[in-house]
DNA sequence: TATGAATGAGGCTTCATTCAT
DNA sequence: GATGAATGAAGCCTCATTCAT
């Protein structure tokens, strides 16, 4: 699943690196210069710092995320349409760059702007329910991370995955009433 | 805080234990033991190893849940009112041992029995919808411990948690449709 | 082997502590204690400090080794004769206690005087080779040493390895020459 | 006595552990990075457990005894040359190193093979005595250790030691007949 | 620039020793 | 006097980080 070999792109890095932090939170170095297929010092050529390593890491998820929901349009578009971009927007993502995410707090810019004023919008239109918008905000991502970890122990696809989650956090587990 | 000197009962350090570990994992036994109010020391003389730390949190934790559980009747009643008596018993049990729950594959008999029992109840009955068992099972326990974090931070008491908690799971964040 | 209950002599637990000590260097005062049947706090009431314990073995064995070469009478027989006494001295005073005279140096007077005042005897009397004295003392000890544990092995008897040892001490290991 | 900075080789390493080891049995880590003029970490590096260290030491040592056995072609000469060879050889491969080889059980199969194998010669010529092979053995290496250790205190040479050794061994603590 | 050895701070664990019952 | 819990000083080991090649 990491790169074998010579790639020591500052992305490869942080893809291998996703992955093994994601098996394991606390992974060392070492492991995730093999995983990327480099040495340790070279390693720490490209990411001085365990630290910086996941400052990387944590931009890199938050810049896709919220490159992904920018281009989403999501002002655009009604209200759940837009839930549903999200929920799309984070299943591609990937539950590694989730995982990291719920590490740190505050929430980036970037990436939870957008989705907190969608949330804001629905509660004011009535479309949500009268519940606080962290509370929201938080169910939404974790629903998100939920279905993506056990859609894919289904073998479920993306497109599968990101409608459950959506009809979940929308509707709830009670059937459709029509 | 903590104990004042002698007078340390492996509950107390178990409480201690999962208030350090919730607020960071990977919290070290110094932090353990000092949040406990005991010398390492001490700690290793009623939990030898980390790991066996580690096992008793759960163990604890899984008790408690189960017990509560159990207390609950849940098969003596409709799955609506025995959905309500899982959140309300595992948010009273907190998000210190749901946090460790979350931490080690397989859940336990004791509490993922009788919940994953509920959960194909409602499925066979077509009160719950029809997406896989361990989505709906993670979903729940992934929604109650947004809201408790939330629902804590925002001040709200344990009742009105359980119920926005269980609103969510089953009507979703749409508003209630009456 | 150890003694098994309430047995707190403070004889009853050297000879336990002899026991274990010859069997792992640097057992635990844990493990002396158990062997002994007490609590670790009684063993320290007995033996205020490992050292202390220590220096009680090696003064029991010292004194048990003395006590029978005293009782031996060195000085009034012949070297050849003395030697034989001093070997089964040796050999029953056991193993466990020159395992633990081989730790510390110097050799104690009471045990060591006698011994290499025969050697010394010995060699002036030109029954003993021109070698260093304290080789020839080593060299018995360490030939005690060997043939008491290979000869334990063999299921032999203390007259036979005596015997045995003072036959390799004084002869060698080529045949006897008659 | 120690290397100076950078230039840790694995045998100098075992080289400072063999000394450190044999002058205290049970010396820390800390103690033989110390004498090999390196960090504790480094010789984690090398060794990356204490048993490991022990290992290789032990490794080591029969190397060096077993490859000197072999160069010795006991098997091409009569058993008291034999003998002799062997006694040089084990004295030249030092103390540091026999008291090590004493630790464990049972004895390496390079190092113990030809050495039973030419007491066991010597028995079936009836050049030595009837006793058990083990104990000749063992009282073998008893007698070099002894004589090493007096012998070196005494400033004697290798030579010197050699030939004293292998007289107690042959002929014991007798003055020569002739 | 890439590498691998070196480093040292910090974590887990053991154990001799002390203290309250 | 006997007991078992409590303690803290090491010991072993890992790992982020630096350095020489």
């Amino acid at each position: 699943m990491a790169s074998h070999g010579r790639a020591a792109t500052k992305h490869g890095i942080l893809v291998a690196a996703a992955s093994v932090l994601a098996a394991r939170q606390g992974a060392s170095m070492a492991e995730v210069a093999a995983a990327a297929g480099i040495a340790r010092g070279t390693l720490y050529r490209h990411f001085p710092t365990r630290e910086s390593l996941l400052r990387a890491l944590e931009g890199a998820a938050n810049e896709e995320a919220g490159r992904r929901l920018a281009e989403a349009n999501l002002d655009g578009v009604p209200v759940d349409e837009a839930l549903a971009r999200v929920v799309r927007a984070l299943v591609a993502v990937g539950e590694d760059f989730i995982v990291l995410l719920r590490e740190r707090r505050p929430p980036e810019p970037g990436f939870a702007g957008p989705l907190v004023a969608l949330i804001e919008r629905g509660r004011a239109t009535g479309e949500l329910r009268d519940v606080p918008v962290t509370t929201l905000v938080e169910s939404l991502l974790a629903l998100i991370g939920a279905c993506v970890r056990t859609g894919r122990a289904a073998e479920m696809g993306s497109e599968d995955i990101s409608s459950m989650a959506l009809g979940l956090f929308l509707a709830g587990a009670r059937p459709a009433a029509d």
